[in-house]
DNA sequence: CCAAAATTTAAACAATTGTTTAATTTTTTC
DNA sequence: GAAAAAATTAAACAATTGTTTAAATTTTGG
């Protein structure tokens, strides 16, 4: 009688799984795995707690499903700009601009993921179908070549990520510390968002190239 | 025969009381609200549940207390770079060194601020006394002092918060997500949160402060 | 040393948790 | 349109939640 969500009935009834996935993942991202129920859930969805189980086994299997989603969200405004064939410049302009409108659409993904991350609520490490992707984009060799060339400055490609997610996540996660410390609304914390993207965008371009209009 | 933790009998033994405090530190602190028991927190302590009720009331209140301090000591160490009389520039580069070695020594504090505001685990506004000695250590004056006389490029205070906040505090944050995503250790991690405060400091004081050696 | 106060405990509380069962309704299939 | 399958529901489950009660123990003060 039960089944568990398998591809095989895909010309059944898409529409329930999908809005309990939709409930579930509003749901998890604003409150967290820890901190909402599955009756939040149900309740989002509008029907019943079994509903849940019947589609997705357990809430654990719910979560990861969500987060799985998010992660790759999360990782799929990358790509899009990484696999064009534009300058290192370029690219690096493009995903500060790419992130700061993907995650004005979505600020709960970064601490979603961050968090879940830092709480063990998902066991698995990143699966390879993630990474490989942004890997095949040649984005690693086309730094290191720019970097043998003198163009780029001797940073290794892990700070660069580091320095780049650090500008570009943090905004999105501490808005409510922001908005308490400089006592601001959240009308000006945006406004702060914007010029923060073109501050960084100056910042990291001008460290990392190095200009060869030297006089 | 109850009392609530006043301050009157200070003389009497402290220590359980710190030890329950102690313990909800750690488990609040890499569990976060929600993904801990109170029965957690008294297993930790090594004794009955009854006991954190009895000295604080109520888990909600317990909780209060201990973000409460978290909170201060995630501002203190501000506020002693600010209150010295070093130069603007010397106190961006020591806030700077000051935190990231601040934040070695309590790597989750971080997450446990943000992801705590996020999810309004604290309904109270920041006090302010928290905010106002970092006002009355006359930083944002000289700041304003600084880009006055041109040394400082023009940008706002809020912006410049946002920039170090940043670069100091994600990286923390995002130990997990750095290590899965260039599935790295935490050895190599560390070694890149070494290398990362050296170039957030030249990055940062590069940009913020305009050089008068021009030729 | 002894009563009073403070501390600590075990046990129970009602409510909520994730999950399962079994019955009911809806949809599909022939 | 009737039998079979799938979807949905209400109800119950045992376990865990935060909190309270009342009794037991320890500490305090005269």
């Amino acid at each position: 009688m039960r089944r568990a969500s398998q591809s095989v009935d895909m010309k059944r009834d898409q529409s329930t799984e999908e809005k309990i996935k939709a409930a579930a993942k509003k749901v998890f991202m604003t409150k967290g795995f820890d901190g909402c129920s599955v009756r939040d859930i149900a309740k989002e969805v509008g029907s019943n707690v079994a509903l849940l189980n019947y589609y997705f086994r357990s809430k654990e299997k719910l979560f990861e499903l969500i987060f799985e989603g998010a992660m790759s969200d999360f990782l799929q405004s990358m790509i899009a700009v990484f696999s064009s064939d534009l300058t290192l410049k370029e690219k690096v302009e493009q995903l500060i601009d790419k992130e700061f409108s993907f995650f004005l659409e979505h600020p709960e993904l970064p601490m979603f993921i961050l968090q879940s991350l830092h709480q063990n609520k998902t066991d698995a490490p990143m699966p390879s179908h993630f990474l490989e992707p942004i890997a095949n984009t040649g984005i690693f060799e086309q730094f290191e070549k720019a970097k043998a060339q003198g163009e780029v400055r001797d940073i290794s490609i892990r700070n660069v990520t580091l320095l780049l997610m650090s500008n570009v996540h943090y905004p999105f996660m501490s808005k409510k510390l922001t908005m308490q410390f400089h006592g601001i609304t959240a009308k000006d914390f945006d406004e702060d968002l914007k010029k923060h993207k073109e501050i960084v965008k100056e910042l990291i371009t001008n460290y990392l190239f190095i200009s060869n209009t030297k006089a």
